[in-house]
DNA sequence: TTGACCTCATTGCAAATGCAACGAAAATAG
DNA sequence: CTATTTTCGTTGCATTTGCAATGAGGTCAA
């Protein structure tokens, strides 16, 4: 006897992708917000930053490697690249090879900023564990399966 | 002897705010990519309505209860709801005994409309249950903890 | 070697976003 | 009853975003 014919009933709180919004853009803010008020990083620019931390190896490191590898569109990891390079964190350099590819770096102001904020990051990462506790090991199973699928 | 001195070692593929980060996204945009290209509505688009239709018991529902329920920002639910309008979505109407309250609600068009975008939320959804499998209730357990847990 | 395609990164532009400020209305204090 | 404070929704503005277009460089075939 309601006014709502055809509508199917669909609860929002128990709907998986949005349930995944929520909690994706709650715990990005939180952390996100550290980094913001003390270092002026954004999110963009930490994914970078992160993985040129990562492959400080040196393994030569495109805007295109970054597009790929961390979820991001290129014109947004150009734009976070150019933004790092003007306060100093990384350098560009032209690959000689192919001089289409930008090779992306951190300097050492870059390698000491992320001497701070990656501690940060970690204690974060051990926040969550606490949370989960036991269902972490679930969730994260989980989560593979959501990110491996193809398509 | 790598040239990294103070760096702690960090996995970005392992962080679990990065990884739901990518796994929200890849979710979101492969059930809004549907509505947009079918209906011309976006993800606030879709949240207000989809709060309406839920609530179409007719309990009345302001600006302000969406924005607290549905995890978007004021100014965000406010447009959403003012395009909607202009599509002849749903309507808006001044709440008699607050006047500062704006009672939104579904019109016939809109209605008509979740008749047709339910089914599809409803249709992914089953498919991320097949996807998550029996990690699934492991997964919204971790989820359901990440999202209760108050600040 | 030349010309037709492809790839990489940047940029222009329109749209979306976050935040602060605003005006209107209600609640509260005195 | 007036004055202050709070709440609600919208809007202005600067910034960010996504997408398409661009230009520069590379590849490949004829």
């Amino acid at each position: 006897m309601t006014e709502t014919p055809h509508v199917p009933d669909f609860d929002l709180d128990g709907f998986t992708p949005y349930r995944l919004a929520v909690a994706a853009q709650k715990l990005s803010e939180q952390l996100a917000k550290q980094y913001r008020v003390k270092f002026g990083i954004s999110i963009p620019e930490w994914r970078v930053l992160v993985h040129l931390s990562r492959a400080a190896g040196n393994v030569a490191v495109s805007v295109r490697d970054i597009e790929a590898r961390v979820a991001m569109e290129k014109s947004k990891v150009s734009r976070a690249a150019s933004r790092l390079e003007e306060n100093g964190y990384i350098k560009k350099t032209v690959n000689d090879t192919d001089r289409r590819l930008v090779h992306l770096s951190l300097t050492d102001k870059g390698r000491a900023l992320m001497a701070e904020l990656l501690p940060l990051a970690i204690a974060f990462q051990q926040e969550i564990a606490a949370q989960l506790d036991e269902t972490m090991s679930g969730f994260e199973a989980g989560l593979d399966r959501l990110l491996n699928e193809d398509e």
